[in-house]
DNA sequence: TTAGATTTAATTGTTTACAATTAACCAAAG
DNA sequence: CTTTGGTTAATTGTAAACAATTAAATCTAA
């Protein structure tokens, strides 16, 4: 068994345990999520729009690394939903303006629930060590984003 | 905005990080998996096979933290691909054993290209800042894990 | 000005995830 | 032996992801 990275083993490499912990975390959102009625994928599209309300869809799509064959139903379900309306673009008209429903700004205050829940899991993390890792992971994401 | 992990922005929790890092990771995999023709998730199961031959579908998804309503489709597209049988065993006839085919068991050397394409990909990372960072996203999926 | 390239969102089809349920099987106690 | 409770895999239904393609709108360069 050469370098660490390289090996066949499930624990060594990194993919795995970010696979795992992605999930993991996700599931512990689940709980808090379900009080709002919304699912992981759309808590972030609403995370977006709370930031900055009326982004193109591409715009969105841009932040959270998604594309319109994930973007375009999971907003068709938030419009559903009376959370988001999606209008056309007057200047640009291949643009679909996504923006928050009086519901959907409404929703906001609530979802503080959601990163609450999550420390309070994560409470026996010293903070400082939960800042690292999270920025660390945010320095792997700037590495694997960079065109090849 | 109080405390940092607790902020209702995308990159200050973890759990978007992690949800975009894990995405990333597994698409500079899918580039070497398509020379081998299974997907990400197959390739883990692969991965848990070639480490232990034969384990039931319970014991691969205590491993993976999958349960079967996810593994029996994905397994029974294996079986499809030639690369596993899945037996009924005969001690227990509630349990499917999984067993490496002659292919599946020959993958295991071609599979080597993945960790050394993702090895690639990080060579801009000192392996001991990789290490550290594998080894705190381990340490957190055992925080997620454990029962609340 | 317009022909070709690019951008944008939508669509199609395949594969994961996962909650909830089902059915078969096993083991232990009465 | 039978009942009861737990385990195991499969099934059903919903929602993501994502590659590949399409169609319309816009941009650009000749």
């Amino acid at each position: 068994m050469s370098k660490v990275q390289e090996s066949l083993f499930l624990d060594n490499q990194i993919s795995f345990p970010l696979y795992a912990a992605s999930r993991l975390i996700i599931q512990a959102c689940r709980e808090p999520l379900e009080e709002l009625g919304i699912t992981y994928p759309q808590y972030l599209v609403m995370l977006v729009l709370w930031e900055n309300d009326g982004l193109a869809v591409n715009e969105i799509g841009k932040k959270l690394l998604l594309d319109s064959g994930t973007l375009t139903p999971l907003l068709k379900r938030l419009e559903t939903n009376n959370l988001i309306k999606r209008v056309r673009s007057d200047q640009d008209e291949r643009k679909v303006k996504i923006e928050l429903s009086f519901q959907g700004k409404s929703m906001k205050s609530k979802a503080e629930k959601v990163p609450k829940k999550i420390a309070e899991r994560l409470k026996s993390w010293e903070p400082n060590a939960l800042g690292i890792l999270t920025s660390e992971i945010n320095r792997l994401i700037n590495t694997l984003n960079q065109p090849l």
